[in-house]
DNA sequence: CCTACCGATCGGTAGG
DNA sequence: CCTACCGATCGGTAGG
């Protein structure tokens, strides 16, 4: 996949007409005036997105800062000159992504009134943030994998805080009685969160699969009781943050 | 990230004196004829199973041979007296996992008819290999992000042949005709394989949890016509290896 | 199974 | 934003 960069030659020696190996900068060749120039929050942008993409597509350990460097067309050691260091750029990205797909599910909620249209409406604006390739709304929510202990901890506390959208929501759906609410949330959030690693381009479209999501995760109540919620959604659910 | 291996040393050169920070050793020290016996396959079992855990937690990248070595006390380049290269360790690993966990539901699935009760039955069983954290049985089946690509595709080879005992699983089902065959296999198989990241020690046991997901992905169809099933298993299905 | 090493690569820094 | 480097660590090997 790469192969430049090895670098370390004695001295300022440039023989080599041109070193075969080192990063194709992208235009700004020998920009002058970099150093002087206060940090640029556009460049910043754009280094944030091409990092989360690499997070997302390697994890956190097998994306070097080499190579969001050479992505974003400068040397490693520059990336510093933009960020403070590896950790606390994946966990700005995380937290940003998270923030906007909150955003965005809120929004796509507030239009319906009925719990399982407001499910579905949930649904499919998660599978479009996270099916979605683009900006810094990308699938980093759960390669954790590699991440440092530390860092996982601030990671994770995120996450719950994100997930209780959807305890809400989960909470008003008029579910058979056999079917924990808890179990209910976190398996429908698995999937919405991995989708990026089970869904395929082609055949369905992302509106299609949330369809097919839904009609396994709906169960209308039995006719019996069907228009009195078994559980309706408890004022006092403001806790738990494991799982 | 590469495989690399072209190596070749110009020379014998050894003038460095001496390197700190050794690991420490665990016993056996200096055991003096080791390099005469023959490759012990007992203690090559610990290291597959050493191996193993180290690959579910932390994935294939962020898992260093040395670590291997140290938990099964030796040093780093005497792993290699038992494995070709780590590359060789994984994909050995990751088979053996996978025959062992088909020929347990294979099994679980025998002593049962009805397709409910049947996919009940493979579905508990996968559950208590994902989350009993013993041997070689372990859920590296879904740590493939940070795998060299040519490492990959003999990963997903081997999985794809193993998820198709559920293809027939599902295809018996009687489903209701709204409910797409591959997607609900694709999700239920997801939910299984990566229940180590959401399922939580304490409160529901392993095989409340099979119960808890049979009683979503479960959906009776219509009265009218609930003994008809829809689509039986059809004996032409042995293709299909991406998603 | 160890010692002692190789070349590659890592995150990060000094100084410009 | 680059050059040139640091110490650490990686997978792997030679030779015993």
């Amino acid at each position: 996949m790469n192969a430049r960069q090895k670098h370390r030659p004695p001295g300022p020696d440039r023989t080599h007409a041109d070193s075969p190996g080192r990063p194709v900068r992208r235009g700004r060749a020998h920009a002058p005036s970099a150093a002087d120039t206060a940090p640029n929050p556009e460049r910043r942008q754009e280094i944030l997105e091409i990092a989360a993409k690499l997070f997302a597509e390697y994890g956190y350990k097998a994306t070097s800062i080499r190579e969001i460097a050479e992505r974003a067309g400068m040397m490693g050691g520059s990336l510093y000159y933009h960020i403070r260091s590896k950790e606390a750029l994946f966990i700005e990205i995380h937290d940003r992504a998270l923030d906007a797909a909150a955003r965005r599910v809120r929004a796509a909620m507030a239009s319906h009134t009925a719990p399982w249209a407001r499910l579905e409406a949930a649904c499919t604006e998660m599978l479009e943030i996270q099916l979605n390739p683009e900006s810094l709304t990308l699938p980093i929510m759960n390669n954790f994998r590699s991440v440092p202990e530390a860092v996982k901890a601030i990671l994770v506390r995120k996450r719950d805080q994100f997930e209780a959208l959807f305890r809400d929501i989960v909470d008003a759906l008029p579910l058979p009685a056999g079917i924990d609410r808890q179990i209910y949330r976190i398996l429908l959030l698995r999937l919405l969160n991995t989708a990026d690693t089970w869904y395929h381009e082609g055949r369905m479209s992302r509106s299609e699969i949330a369809t097919q999501i839904l009609a396994i995760f709906r169960h209308e109540t039995p006719p019996e009781s069907a228009d009195v919620p078994k559980k309706p959604a408890s004022p006092a659910r403001r806790r738990r943050a494991a799982a």
